[in-house]
DNA sequence: GCCAACGTTGGC
DNA sequence: GCCAACGTTGGC
């Protein structure tokens, strides 16, 4: 709780979109289903409760920071990956020794105006974000100048 | 829908 | 343990 940090999670909306988030009982998730070992770690080992989240879009046009949310629960195994009825069953994982992790969020807002991943892009302040440098990765620490920097432009036209 | 980037798998 | 083949992500 101490140590405040910050967050980029991709979805695909047609999977899962900020507005389903935000249409959950207490507008709150599980976070489930990441099959990454890079995204894994960072889902078991470093984010944490209170921490702040920028929800993203991926694979839709334009691909874009759409809301906020808070993390409120830590990283605990993700039950889907032995459920054979999930979206992503993965049998090497097992309650015994579970491979995969998941985190609980709770939406707290859209922005006013999503920012694109050309607006990220274009913007020099940026130039080192996790999100440009390490594509195809579904969870990306940002630092706390990213996210005022993308909670800013997300005020502006 | 294409395809670049990169992670994963599996033969050897 | 190397690395080619294959699969996936995700921008465009």
């Amino acid at each position: 709780m101490s140590d405040q940090r910050y967050w980029l999670l991709k979805s695909e909306p047609t999977a899962y979109s900020f507005t389903d988030l935000m249409a959950e009982p207490n507008q709150t998730a599980e976070w489930d289903g990441v099959r990454n070992y890079q995204a894994r770690n960072f889902l078991r080992d470093e984010i944490s409760k209170g921490d702040w989240v920028l929800f993203y879009h991926s694979n839709t046009n334009p691909p874009a920071v759409i809301g906020t949310a808070v993390v409120v629960r830590s990283g605990y195994p993700d039950n889907t990956a032995w459920d054979p009825n999930s979206d992503h069953p993965d049998p090497k994982s097992t309650p015994e020794n579970p491979i995969w992790f998941m985190v609980d969020i709770k939406g707290k807002g859209a922005l006013d105006y999503p920012v694109t991943l050309a607006q990220i892009k274009a913007d020099p302040r940026l130039k080192d974000i996790s999100l440009s440098r390490r594509p195809r990765i579904s969870v990306h620490p940002i630092t706390r100048m990213e996210w005022d920097i993308i909670l800013e432009m997300g005020k502006e036209m």
